[in-house]
DNA sequence: AACAGTTTCAACCGCAAGCCA
DNA sequence: ATGGCTTGCGGTTGAAACTGT
C-alpha cells in the first residue's frame, strides 16, 4: 500500500507502505495541507465511506471527499472508484455478445473514445471497455486476426457509397444514432467522423467510388489491412515498432511472409523453413509478391528493378494503411536491429510500414476512427493505380506495384472462382477462413480453442456467426467444425484449400503440426513434389489473406 | 506442489478542457 | 485575459488471477 501527499496530486512526493488501510483523520484533514493520501486498492471500508459520502453530498466536488468523509484518497481516486465500481447500476461481469459486438462497432466508429463508447453501454465503464479492447487487440494480434469483422469494413464502405450516391457524405457521430437501437451489425455513420469539413480528405472519399470493395479487398487489401493499428499506440512507439518490424535481411519482411514467422517459436519452425526451401527456387520475383531469397538484404532484386519495394510487397499487402505512419522513415526499415520474432510479428500486424507513394497523395485522417484508415487506404490504392508510372521509379511501394503485379491478378482471378457468390464482395477469404475454423463457437468468444504458435494459450477469438457467409453457414450445417477430421475432410475445406493444393504446403504444414502424415490423407494431395511456380502467386494470396497460419492450430 | 509465463483488471498518471473568480 | 481548480479522458502500470509445465 502506498501513500502520497496531495501537495502534488499527480506527482508522488513520498511513498511508503502501511498496514493500515485508512489513515487517521488526525493526520490532517486539509486537502491542501500535505496530507498523506493513500494509493492502491480500495478496501471495503473505504468504499463504504465513499458511498456514504456520495449519498449525503452527491457526486462531484471530489476533492472535498477527503475533508468530509475522512477518506485519505485524492479526489481523482475517489471519482474513479465511484465511477468504476461503486456507483449504482453498474454492470459487472463479462461483456455479453451484444455488448462485445457493440464495442467493436463503436470502436470502428469512434476509435479510442472509451468514454463515449461507455455512454452507449449502460452500466459499463470506459475503463472496462478500454481493458476489453486492449485485450481484444492482443488476442487478435496474436491470432493474426483482423480487429474488425470484414463485414464491418464492407458496411462502412457501402455506407460511404450510399452517401455518395445520395449526394452527401455520411457524416460521423451526430449524436442521434444510438447503436443500442440498431438491430444488426449496422454502422450507419461509421468511418467518416474524421472526414467532415476536410475537403482534402473528402476528395479521396469520392475517389473511393472508383473502386469496388472487391477491388479493394482483392487487390492487396488483405485482411490485415483492416486490422488497423489502434490509435492508442504512441507515435514514438509506432516509429520504434515500424522500424523494428523491418529489420534488414532478417525476418518477416524480407521473406515477405510475415505471419509465418510465428512458426519460429513452434515446432512449425520446420514449416517456415520448408516454405523457404520449397519456394525459393521457383520464384520469379517479377511475378510473385514474394521474395524468399534471404540474401536480399539490400532489398535489391535479381532483375535490378527495385530497391525496398519489391521484397516487401508481401509486407505491404499485409500491412495496415500507411496513412497512420507517414512520419516513419522508410529508410529505417533496413537499419534497425532485428526485433524479437514475436514482437516483430505483433508489431508488424499493428504497425504498417510507411509507404511513400501512399503518403504523398493524401492527408491522413490519423485521428479518425480506424475504419477511416480503410477508406484512406482504398483511396490510395485507387490513386496508385491511376498513377502507376509515378511510383514505378519510387523506392517505396505503391499501390500500382501491387496492382501491376501479375500475381495479384492471378490472385484476383482465381479467387473469383472461390468467391462467395452471395456475399456482396465475395467475403474476404480471411473471414471465410476465420469463420470456417472458428465456426463452432456460438459465443463471440467461444470458438474452438486456439493456441498460438508461441505456445501460450490464447483466448479464442469471437465468431460472428451471423456474419458467416452463406456458403459457410450451409457447410456448417453439414460439417462438425469442432472436429478437425470432419473439417479437413469436408467440401468446405476442400474448397478453401483447393487453391493451395498441389504443392504440398498444406500437407506439410498440417503434417508438421500434427506430427504425422495424416494431413496428406486429409488433403488427398500429392505431396511436396508438385510444381509451385504456376500457383504460387495465388497460393501466396491465399496464405496471405488467410489468417493465420495460426488458425491451423484451430483445426488440429 | 512449485514455478514461470501470461492475462486480466483495478488503479494511477499526465494531460487537456471547462469553469470561475 | 489569466490563472487556479475541477473534472474527464486515454494511456500505462503492476498486482492478482489464471494456466501450463
Amino acid at each position: 500500500m502506498s501513500w502520497t501527499t496531495n501537495e502534488s496530486e499527480d506527482g508522488v512526493l513520498s511513498k511508503y507502505h502501511s498496514e493500515s488501510p485508512l489513515i487517521d483523520e488526525s493526520n490532517g484533514g486539509s486537502s491542501g495541507g500535505g496530507v498523506l493520501l493513500k494509493k492502491g486498492p480500495w478496501t471495503s471500508s473505504e468504499d463504504a465511506l465513499l458511498v456514504e459520502y456520495v449519498k449525503k453530498h452527491g457526486e462531484g466536488n471530489w476533492n472535498a471527499v477527503q475533508k468530509h468523509s475522512g477518506l485519505s484518497r485524492c479526489g481523482k481516486s475517489c471519482r474513479l472508484r465511484w465511477a468504476n465500481h461503486l456507483r449504482p447500476n453498474l454492470r459487472k461481469g463479462a461483456f455479453s455478445q451484444d455488448e462485445e459486438r457493440l464495442i467493436i462497432e463503436l470502436h470502428a466508429k469512434m476509435g479510442n473514445k472509451w468514454a463515449r463508447m461507455a455512454s452507449h453501454l449502460p452500466g459499463r465503464t470506459d475503463n472496462e471497455i478500454k481493458n476489453y479492447w486492449n485485450t481484444r487487440i492482443k488476442r487478435r494480434q496474436r491470432a493474426g486476426l483482423p480487429l474488425y469483422p470484414p463485414d464491418l469494413c464492407l458496411q462502412a464502405f457501402q455506407e460511404n457509397q450510399q452517401g455518395q450516391n445520395t449526394g452527401g457524405i455520411s457524416c460521423g457521430d451526430r449524436g442521434q444514432h444510438d447503436p443500442l437501437q440498431v438491430n444488426s451489425f449496422e454502422i450507419p455513420d461509421v468511418v467518416f467522423d474524421g472526414l467532415k469539413a476536410n475537403t482534402e480528405v473528402l476528395s479521396y472519399v469520392s475517389d473511393l467510388t472508383d473502386m469496388s470493395m472487391n477491388t479493394m479487398l482483392l487487390k492487396g487489401m488483405s485482411p490485415q489491412y483492416y486490422s488497423f493499428v489502434p490509435p492508442t499506440i504512441h507515435r514514438q512507439k509506432r516509429l520504434r515498432e515500424s522500424s523494428d518490424v523491418f529489420p534488414d535481411s532478417a525476418g518477416c519482411v524480407q521473406n515477405g511472409f510475415p505471419l509465418f514467422d510465428q512458426f519460429q517459436n513452434d515446432p512449425g519452425d520446420k514449416v517456415a523453413s520448408s516454405f523457404g526451401a520449397s519456394f525459393r527456387p521457383d520464384l520469379d520475383p517479377n511475378k510473385s509478391l514474394l521474395s524468399f531469397d534471404v540474401t536480399q538484404g539490400d532489398h535489391s532484386l535479381p532483375n535490378g528493378n527495385s530497391s525496398a519495394s519489391k521484397p516487401i510487397h508481401g509486407a505491404v499487402k499485409l500491412e495496415l494503411p500507411s496513412l497512420q505512419y507517414p512520419e516513419t522513415d522508410l529508410g529505417t526499415w533496413g537499419t534497425s536491429p532485428p526485433p524479437p520474432v514475436l514482437e516483430s510479428v505483433d508489431a508488424f500486424i499493428q504497425s504498417p510500414p510507411p509507404v511513400g507513394a501512399f503518403e504523398s497523395d493524401c492527408s491522413s485522417p490519423r485521428n479518425s476512427g480506424l475504419l477511416d484508415a480503410l477508406i484512406h487506404e482504398a483511396k490510395n490504392l485507387s490513386s496508385g493505380q491511376k498513377h502507376s508510372d509515378k511510383s514505378k521509379n519510387s523506392s517505396s511501394i505503391s499501390p500500382s506495384d501491387m496492382a501491376d503485379n501479375g500475381t495479384l491478378n492471378v490472385c484476383e482471378n482465381e479467387w473469383d472462382e472461390y468467391r462467395e457468390p452471395i456475399s456482396p464482395f465475395g467475403h474476404s477469404d480471411t473471414s471465410f477462413m476465420n469463420e470456417c475454423f472458428s465456426a463452432s463457437g456460438s459465443s463471440l468468444d467461444d470458438p474452438p480453442s486456439a493456441e498460438t504458435f508461441t505456445g501460450s494459450v490464447v483466448k479464442p477469438e469471437p465468431v460472428y456467426a451471423d456474419l458467416l457467409p452463406y456458403k459457410v453457414r450451409e457447410s456448417k450445417r453439414q460439417t462438425d467444425f469442432t472436429r478437425p477430421d470432419a473439417l479437413l475432410g469436408s467440401d468446405l475445406f476442400e474448397q478453401s484449400f483447393g487453391c493451395i493444393r498441389g504443392h504440398g504446403i498444406m500437407t506439410d504444414t498440417i503434417a508438421t503440426l500434427n506430427g504425422d502424415n495424416s494431413a496428406a490423407d486429409y488433403m488427398h494431395l500429392p505431396s511436396a513434389s508438385s510444381p509451385l511456380s504456376q500457383e504460387w502467386g495465388f497460393n501466396y494470396c491465399v496464405w496471405n489473406n488467410m489468417p493465420p497460419v495460426c488458425h491451423m492450430s484451430d483445426l488440429l
